[in-house]
RNA sequence: CGGGGUGUAGCGUAGCCCGGUCAUCGCGCCUGCUUUGGGAGCAGGAGGUCGCAGGUUCGAAUCCUGCCACCCCGACCA
C-alpha cells in the first residue's frame, strides 16, 4: 500500500476515500451513498465504454435500452432474482409533491399521488428485460438475442464505499437468449473471456477466471463465472461477471420459442456486467504515493506538454516546438495536450499530471530548445530522460507500448507472490492474517464448511478458478476429500 | 438494525473535561508586486446561523435533553 497516504489515514478506505478525491475522479454527493464523478473521472470510464463497446460489437452484440423502473409484480416474477434484491431496493410509491398546508414553502408526498403498483428502481434488468424478451421471442428464428445495455441502476446498500459500492452505480449488463444450452454456456464463457482481456490488456490488471460457489453465485443464476483481481492491500475485488441463467428467467415469464423440428421450448439465456466498479479496481491495483497511475491504453491524456518559460517571447518560441510535437504526435493517434496555462507554474503542473496518472510529461525549457532535445518522464517510474526532437515520437510510442506491458507485469507479478498453497487451517488463517492475498486450498465442496470458514477469518470463495488441476487432497477445514483446490480471500 | 465515533469558513482543524476578548491555525479563494527547470514569495483582503431545536445561566461552540447528518466496525453486496 502506498505510503504517503497511509501517513495520513490508517485504513485503506481512507486511503482510498483520499486518493480519489485527490485525483480528482470522483467525490461524494448530497445523496446518500451515490458519486459525482468529476470530467476527468469521466473520461477514463468513457474510454473504457468505448473499448467494450467496440468488443461487444465485434462478437455480435447490439446496444438497446430499458426502462428505470421495474413494476413490482415483474419483479418478483423470477424468485430467487426477487429474493436475492429485495433488501436493497428503492421503491417509487408516489408520483405527485404538493405545498405542505403545515409549512409555507415546504414540499410533501401528495397522498392522492399513491401508485396503484409501485415501481422498482432497477438493481438489475433481468425482469423488465424477460418481460420484454417474451414479446420478441416466438421462433428459433428470433434467436439468439444478443443485448447490451449501458445504464444506471440502484442498490441500497447499507454501507457504501466510493466507486466500490456506491448506492447508484453505472453499468453495462448484458442480456442474451438462446435457443439451446450450449450456446448459452458459451456466450456466458465468451464474455467472462472478453472481459478478462479487456481488463488485463486494456487496464493492465491480470485477473483470474472462474466459477462462483453457490453462496457466491447471482440470485438467479445456474452458474456465475466471474474475474477476480487482487488490490495492492492484499484483498480481492471482483470486477466482472457473467452469468449462465439457464431457463429460469425463461420459465418465470414464459418464454418459450417454436423450435426448428416443430416444437416448442424454454430459451436459454445468459446475463453479465461490469461496473465502474472497475474504476476502483484500476485505482487500487496501479495508484502509487504520487497519486494515479494510468496504463496508456485507457489514460485519456497520454501525453502532456508542460513549456518552462521567462516572459511570453521564450513561451512563442517553445510554443512553436511543443505544437510541432504535438501535432506529430496526434498523427499516431497519441492523445496529448499542450498546457500553455500562464497562472500556474510548471512545478505545480508536473505534480497535478502525476496526480492524474498522465502517462508521458513532456518538459519543453530554453536550455532544451538550445540542444533540439526535450524531457521525458514517465509516470510508472518517475524516471526522466532527454530525447532528441527528432526521435521524440518514436520513443514515446515505444515506451507508453512498454509501459502498458509493465503496469501489467508488475501487477502480475504482485498477485503471484500473493497466491499461496496452504493445506491446514492454521497456516490458512496465519496466511491471510499476516500476508493477505489469495490462498489456494482444499475445499470440501459444502456451504457449511464455506460458511464456518468465512465466519471464523472474513475469508470467502473467491472463485473455483478454470485452471484449477485435479488432485487429490484433503479440505482445509474439515479434513473431508476434495478434488480441486479453490481461492479464498478477503474481499470487498 | 447492533457497536463505536464525529459534526466549528469551500476543505482540513484548535478550542469543549474546567461556561466569560475563543471564534484558532493551515490549505484554498480575491487584489497587488516580484516570480516561473518540481506543488512560489511578500503584503493586504473576503469568507463562519460553531449540525438543528429546546433547556440551564447574567452569559453557551463549551453544560443538559431531543432530533438530524456523516464516518468506521458487523450483517448485505458488482
Amino acid at each position: 500500500m502506498p505510503k504517503k497516504l497511509t501517513k495520513r489515514s490508517e485504513d485503506y478506505s481512507k486511503w482510498y476515500n483520499e486518493l480519489v478525491v485527490r485525483a480528482d475522479l470522483a467525490e461524494n454527493s448530497a445523496v446518500r451513498g451515490c458519486m459525482i464523478i468529476k470530467p476527468y473521472g469521466f473520461a477514463i470510464w468513457e474510454k473504457m465504454k468505448e473499448e467494450l463497446d467496440k468488443k461487444f460489437k465485434a462478437t455480435g452484440h447490439q446496444n438497446a435500452y430499458f426502462p428505470l423502473f421495474v413494476p413490482k409484480s415483474l419483479f418478483e416474477a423470477e424468485e430467487k432474482n426477487a429474493e436475492g434484491f429485495a433488501k436493497e431496493c428503492a421503491v417509487v410509491t408516489h408520483y405527485r409533491l404538493k405545498n405542505n398546508p403545515d409549512e409555507t414553502g415546504k414540499l410533501m408526498v401528495d397522498p392522492d399521488a399513491k401508485l396503484e403498483e409501485e415501481l422498482v428502481v432497477r438493481p438489475t434488468s433481468e425482469a423488465i428485460i424477460w418481460n420484454t424478451y417474451k414479446n420478441w421471442i416466438q421462433s428459433y428464428r428470433d434467436l439468439p438475442i444478443l443485448i447490451n445495455q449501458w445504464a444506471n441502476v440502484v442498490r441500497w446498500e447499507m454501507r457504501t464505499r466510493l466507486f466500490l459500492r456506491t448506492a447508484e452505480f453505472l453499468w453495462q449488463e448484458g442480456h442474451t437468449a438462446h435457443a439451446t444450452e450450449q450456446e448459452a454456456q458459451d456466450e456466458t464463457l465468451l464474455i467472462n473471456n472478453l472481459y478478462a482481456d479487456f481488463v488485463e490488456n486494456f487496464m493492465a490488471i491480470p485477473v483470474i477466471k472462474g466459477i462462483k460457489t453457490e453462496s457466491e453465485r447471482f440470485a438467479g443464476a445456474v452458474d456465475t463465472h466471474c474475474i477476480e483481481a487482487l488490490m495492492q492491500d492484499g484483498k480481492a475485488l471482483q470486477a466482472g461477471t457473467s452469468h449462465f441463467l439457464g431457463q429460469n428467467f425463461a420459465k418465470a415469464f414464459d418464454v418459450k420459442f417454436a423450435t426448428s423440428e416443430g416444437g416448442l421450448s424454454h430459451v436459454w439465456a445468459t446475463s453479465w456486467g461490469v461496473s465502474t466498479r472497475l474504476m476502483g479496481a484500476l485505482i487500487m491495483t496501479h495508484s502509487d504515493d504520487h497519486g494515479l497511475v494510468l496504463p496508456p491504453k485507457l489514460a485519456p491524456i497520454q501525453v502532456v506538454i508542460v513549456p518552462i518559460y521567462k516572459g511570453e517571447e521564450q513561451l512563442a518560441e517553445i510554443a512553436v516546438v511543443a505544437k510541432e510535437i504535438q501535432q506529430s504526435l496526434q498523427a499516431q493517434n497519441i492523445d496529448v495536450k499542450f498546457d500553455d496555462r500562464d497562472n500556474v507554474k510548471p512545478g505545480f503542473k508536473f505534480n497535478d499530471y502525476e496526480l492524474k496518472g498522465v502517462p508521458i510529461r513532456i518538459a519543453i525549457g530554453p536550455k532544451d530548445l538550445e540542444k533540439d532535445q526535450v524531457e521525458v518522464a514517465r509516470r510508472d517510474t518517475l524516471e526522466k530522460s532527454f530525447i532528441p526532437q527528432a526521435e521524440v515520437v518514436n520513443y514515446i510510442q515505444n515506451t507508453l507500448d512498454e509501459m502498458q506491458d509493465q503496469l501489467f507485469e508488475k501487477a502480475l507479478s504482485f498477485r503471484e507472490e500473493h497466491i499461496t498453497e496452504v493445506d491446514d487451517f492454521a497456516s490458512f488463517k496465519e496466511v491471510l492474517e499476516k500476508k493477505g492475498g489469495f490462498i489456494s486450498a482444499h475445499w470440501d465442496g459444502t456451504a457449511a464448511t464455506e460458511e464456518a470458514i468465512k465466519k471464523e477469518t472474513k475469508a470467502t470463495i473467491r472463485c473455483i478458478p478454470y485452471t484449477s488441476e485435479e488432485e487429490n487432497g484433503k479440505c482445509v477445514y474439515s479434513g473431508e476429500a476434495s478434488q480441486k483446490r479453490v481461492l479464498f480471500a478477503k474481499a470487498y
